[in-house]
DNA sequence: AATCAACTTGACTTAATCAGTCGGGTATCC
DNA sequence: GGATACCCGACTGATTAAGTCAAGTTGATT
């Protein structure tokens, strides 16, 4: 169970322009280079984050990525799901008959966990946006990584709270 | 970002002792079985679930295994832990600077999600015991997948709230 | 004491996935 | 028309996951 560099770099890629652009495009060699993330790696990336449509290619010189959208309707949700393999995917193995007939006895009812944390994990990464982490708008914000307005979650019949406004350790 | 099938086989694995164990001891080659998990992985994972005190073993002749402890003692997130690589692992290149001389600038930004997102999963987690799972003692709870008392959460200074205790399709 | 069921250990195999590369495109600006 | 930068599909090499195998040791039962 791990986030893989794929999500990792597209998450950093994104906030690279978010907090790069001033509404020109920014090319993936500048990304590449402040990040450390190889080039044909990142056009790889891209590809999938443009059909997502979470950024806008702009081609020719000075061409590069824009934003699609504005960072504050972007979420670290969207951006992983475009180049993660799902967290969670069906493997009951009874497929008409009903609950009760499912063969394999925990299988199901350990199978329900897993559905419930990938929702679970899926509400926390889509209540982060990258407006939020762009440190461009708050800097102070960034390290304490307040969560979206919990009206978003509220409308979703959904709550996550966290303990305090603590920092969260960089190291 | 998936459970490996060592994490799924696990909880199904204690799950399964968890229902059919009466105290006396329940052989892998019953779990094997029921479960359809290969004879020869499960040995593989008790290893590690023993040593993690989730399982005692017992040797010879109608020996087996039996739970370390109480089910409602054991949280879904020990036996994963134990046999999944961790969600979150520190990756910040700047080791003794300050955080303001970080390199690679998104890099720690982004890497405070992974933790905070590691520390969300554990307590989702950590939040069901096997108990709260074992339809034995309350069938009608397992598909609701109802979570521990909230006070544990509240002693973690923590709040984990579902929308409904709506039943979950098990599909 | 013999026997057998069951656990123990470590090494091994095979298949899949991940991370990254390569080569050859095409569009756009100057 | 050349430089810049995106576009796209195929490819590779390394790592990990999933599962297997062999050769034990241990302990209850008879």
């Amino acid at each position: 169970m791990q986030v893989s560099s794929k999500g990792k770099y597209s998450v950093r890629a994104v906030l690279d322009i978010a907090q790069h652009s001033e509404g020109a495009p920014v090319p993936l060699a500048a990304i590449s280079q402040r990040e450390g993330i190889s080039l044909l790696f990142l056009e790889q990336l891209f590809q999938q984050l443009r059909k997502g449509s979470i950024v806008k290619s702009i081609r020719g010189s000075h061409g590069g990525y824009v934003l699609a959208r504005d960072p504050s309707e972007i979420t670290i949700g969207e951006i992983l799901r475009l180049v993660e393999s799902p967290l969670y995917t069906n493997s009951c193995f009874s497929k008409e008959e009903s609950v009760d007939d499912c063969r394999i006895s925990s299988s199901c009812i350990s199978g329900a966990i897993w559905k419930q944390l990938a929702e679970h994990v899926d509400n926390f990464l889509d209540s982060i946006t990258v407006a939020d982490l762009s440190n461009k708008a708050k800097p102070e914000v960034v390290y304490g990584l307040r969560l979206k307005s919990k009206r978003i979650l509220a409308d979703r019949g959904m709550t996550v709270e966290r303990p305090e406004p603590e920092t969260v350790e960089v190291a």
